[in-house]
DNA sequence: AGCTCGTCTCAAACCGGTTTGGATTCAATG
DNA sequence: CATTGAATCCAAACCGGTTTGAGACGAGCT
């Protein structure tokens, strides 16, 4: 069982043991083969927390799940993180998953995180546009990486979708199948996420000298949504772009309560592609980033950071792809 | 920043600086505080790894993503595992989501948690009637417990929710106003859920002397969900039960094709609340079980099999309460 | 004074690995 | 034959804690 037994049992020492299997040149090859075989026999395999404790690192990366006040839900949290941790799982280490305790701040958490030393580095999800989370990290030398991007990005890896070329894109196509009158529906003030693929939408509109109509602001989830579009459906647009798909949804059930046809009278698109997208009443137009690659990516950059990268180099911008489904047609007549 | 380091800096051995911390009676009370006093200062933490060589533990839980062969898409499982990490947070054990690299067997993951010795124990989730993994966790005696239930459960730990009262209840109000015609959409076959889920259908289609209809399985989303519907729509059924909102959104869907009304022509409830099933035309039926309460039921069980309980005194079974709304309405006369 | 007992403290061993710095053996070299 | 050096192997130290077993000291008792 123990590297200490099994040397014993080889009449070898632990030490010989040990360098044979990791496959040190100073151990006779043929040694190194017997014992090879013996350990194999046994199913050996060092305990990984003595080689933590001796290698003086955790080999274990935190994600926090993001606390809402809410009820969390995050559908597709855990395609990101399964990604992650598969990833890792190739070179031995693990993913803890962290979340806040009800009604402890979420900053908490990384302050857990740091002086518990329980993890070698930490994912921050769902940034905000002035993150103190990114700040904390940064000051206390923990390594760090982000899915999404922030204000102040010096010194911070990070992955994001491309959620200004999404939105600049679908907007465009808004526009060249007509529509004129639009607005955006966003998730919270501060999230970066949603600030990005509003300057996507803007921007689109700019270089098409249209207005850019309502812009809203709020949480992004479908109650909200139902919300934003209500208030916005008061300038008529004929487009709707939704920084989210739970947006997108309550923005069909109000552009329905006001009589009016989601498709027809009314286009709305969404962002994330969640899988019911395509059963909606109409199926609803949204936007897809491929979470698999973005997990891989952050797992990549994590690794690297770790053996002492420099954050700056493990940038990386993933493509989002938009996707037409039946919520999005010309405007009306 | 280390024992050692706090002891020498006090004067005091790392015997006595320990067992202060520790709040052993053997040191002086005044010793103890001043120590107290000191560690505090310096924001020290003894090393968790150095505590889990010695305690022989990780003190680590594993949970498993499922895996499927497609996209992983699971909307709750975060709440669930969010609500058991932090509750395993405060008795200071992390929570490792562990997930099947492509294309590996989902066995293999609990192969290498057990020899690799990474977790006290495991939770699994999305049983099978016939589960291979309760088995082989069972035979390599490390802890386990289960969310939903399995055939053989003789020496395991579960927590379930009760998808046989939650349906049955269901079922009967259906009956009560005036359906008679039913159809039952499962979850894939070998999964205990769908099967308890059906159970409760047909108990309550039984005792009403009623048939049971068609009773179909598949995959539980959408695109299975549409595919069960259709078929089912052929016996004119005017009310569909279905095992998950992702097989409901399906339904829908179905009905709508079909150029029927949902909740009026045919009623349709699923189960597990999630939230877009509010926003959706008309706004779904469903059924909620309270995932925090389950997470919490679940992290203390395990916390009292690490420590040596006997599963079978941690089971339990948690209310599942059906929500109405506009997807269900009296049969058309 | 000699003994016992309680109180407080600590050196050393241990958990299970890795790494350092020899030690031993033997063949090749001068 | 003495030296050098390569090839093997290993004892001991280390990572940072916890626990065991014992020692030092003073008070209370005979």
């Amino acid at each position: 069982m123990s590297l200490k037994s099994l040397a014993e049992s080889m009449g070898l020492s632990k030490t010989t043991v040990s360098r044979a299997l990791a496959g040190y040149q100073d151990v006779a090859p043929e040694t190194r083969e017997r014992v090879r075989l013996a350990a194999n026999k046994i199913n050996y395999r060092p305990n990984p927390i003595a080689q933590r404790l001796t290698k003086g690192a955790t080999d274990t990366v935190a994600i926090v799940v993001p606390s809402t006040l809410q009820r969390r839900y995050e559908p597709l949290f855990v395609d990101l993180a399964a990604s992650i941790g598969s990833r890792l799982a190739e070179d031995e280490m693990d993913l803890i998953l962290t979340s806040s305790r009800p009604g402890e701040p979420e900053l908490a958490v990384y302050q857990r995180l740091v002086d518990g030393r329980r993890a070698d580095a930490v994912i921050v999800v769902r940034l905000r546009v002035n993150d103190d989370r990114v700040a904390y990290l940064k000051a206390n030398k923990l390594p760090f990486i982000c899915f999404g991007r922030t204000d102040d990005i010096a010194g911070v890896a990070y992955v994001d979708g491309d959620g200004f070329g999404g939105f600049q894109a679908a907007t465009r196509h808004l526009v060249s199948l007509g529509h004129r009158r639009f607005a955006f529906l966003g998730g919270p003030d501060g999230t970066f996420s949603s600030g990005n693929r509003k300057g996507g939408y803007c921007s689109a509109l700019n270089e098409s000298g249209l207005s850019f109509g309502p812009m809203l602001e709020a949480r992004s989830d479908e109650r909200s949504g139902a919300e934003m579009a209500r208030a916005a459906l008061g300038s008529k647009p004929t487009a709707l772009v939704c920084a989210t798909d739970r947006i997108a949804f309550g923005a069909l059930t109000a552009v329905r309560d006001a009589g009016l046809v989601p498709g027809v009278d009314v286009s709305v698109i969404g962002h994330d592609n969640l899988p019911i997208t395509a059963y909606t009443d109409p199926p609803l137009s949204t936007m897809e980033l491929d979470l698999a690659d973005v997990g891989i990516r952050m797992a990549e950059a994590t690794l690297a950071l770790i053996a002492g990268a420099n954050p700056e180099d493990h940038r990386s911008i993933v493509k989002v792809t938009p996707i037409w489904r039946a919520s999005v047609g010309p405007p009306p007549a």
